[in-house]
DNA sequence: TATTGTTATACTCTATAACTATA
DNA sequence: TATAGTTATAGAGTATAACAATA
């Protein structure tokens, strides 16, 4: 190990950090800086670059609402029905997303997965599990639980 | 109110809700909605659009460190350089953000305020302290202390 | 050789408004 | 009139790679 032996450099702070000040105790700003972190680790845990999060989260909310709008999905996932429109185009030219008409409103369609949809998304689905996973073990048991009951009470309250 | 006397549609699901299944345990999913829930509530108490909450933590980090260099502020950032020349740029043209060239290393910039930028921040800083007591609020003074630690487990955790 | 910052470029995500087709 | 979805369009934000200046 030869950096051992380096000499620190003499710094009249501890460590070569930059001071926060006030954002130090915003939450804002560290639900930030946490959720580019959690999306970066889990971007890179699943390598394709057209499977990001988002996407996931589409997909995930499809398999488990089978049938589900598009207007439906845009309110879960707080997003426009027209950035949905562009996501779902890609997920569906993919053969992963099938758009079926609605027999009872013809105005909509029904989201469902195909078969090599749920293919994909259960291969996403060990990574999400996983990159979960890790974080639990950063926060712990108890954090975990904590974690989640704090932040949907802001998701909720910021309606 | 006539609305009372409407007939509720029979509903297998006690409420029109989206089922979330295993993204209802994910903390990444959670961490999106909230950051988006906040970042929205920021933006919208703001109301300049050019204004949002990257350039406020842009700002507030320059106030806090005067004569930072481009780089330093894009590690503090999470953001790579390039993006920060950008942003900078608008803030530079804007009258806010002054680049000064470091005496001591002259490849690098010396980031500061204008008196313009000190104006604008202390604006921003009103707003984001009343955003932030509008967060603590919906967590509560044990909540704030809580999340914060756990925020910053998992930001120091993903490097 | 390595680092600071810029430039060129491209891609993703997002939203608004106007539109269509249905209701 | 109202709603579901598309399209056209525009703007932020982000990153990569190649580059010039400096160390």
């Amino acid at each position: 190990m030869p950096k051992a032996t380096r000499p620190r450099k003499d710094r009249v702070t501890p460590v070569p950090v930059v001071r926060l000040g006030p954002l130090e105790d915003f939450i804002g700003f560290h639900l930030r800086l946490a959720q580019e972190a959690s999306f970066r680790a889990f971007a890179q845990r699943v390598g394709d670059r057209r499977l990001r999060p988002s996407r996931f989260a589409i997909m995930a909310l499809i398999a488990e609402n089978p049938g589900i709008t598009q207007t439906a999905l845009s309110r879960a996932s707080a997003r426009d029905k027209s950035t949905l429109t562009t996501a779902l185009d890609d997920l569906v030219v993919r053969g992963l997303v099938l758009r079926g008409r609605a027999p009872e409103d013809r105005r909509s369609y029904a989201l469902m997965l195909t078969a090599r949809g749920r293919q994909v998304l259960a291969r996403l689905m060990t990574h999400a599990a996983a990159h979960d996973r890790q974080l639990d073990e950063l926060v712990g048991p108890a954090g975990k639980l904590a974690l989640l009951r704090l932040l949907r009470r802001i998701i909720g309250g910021l309606d």
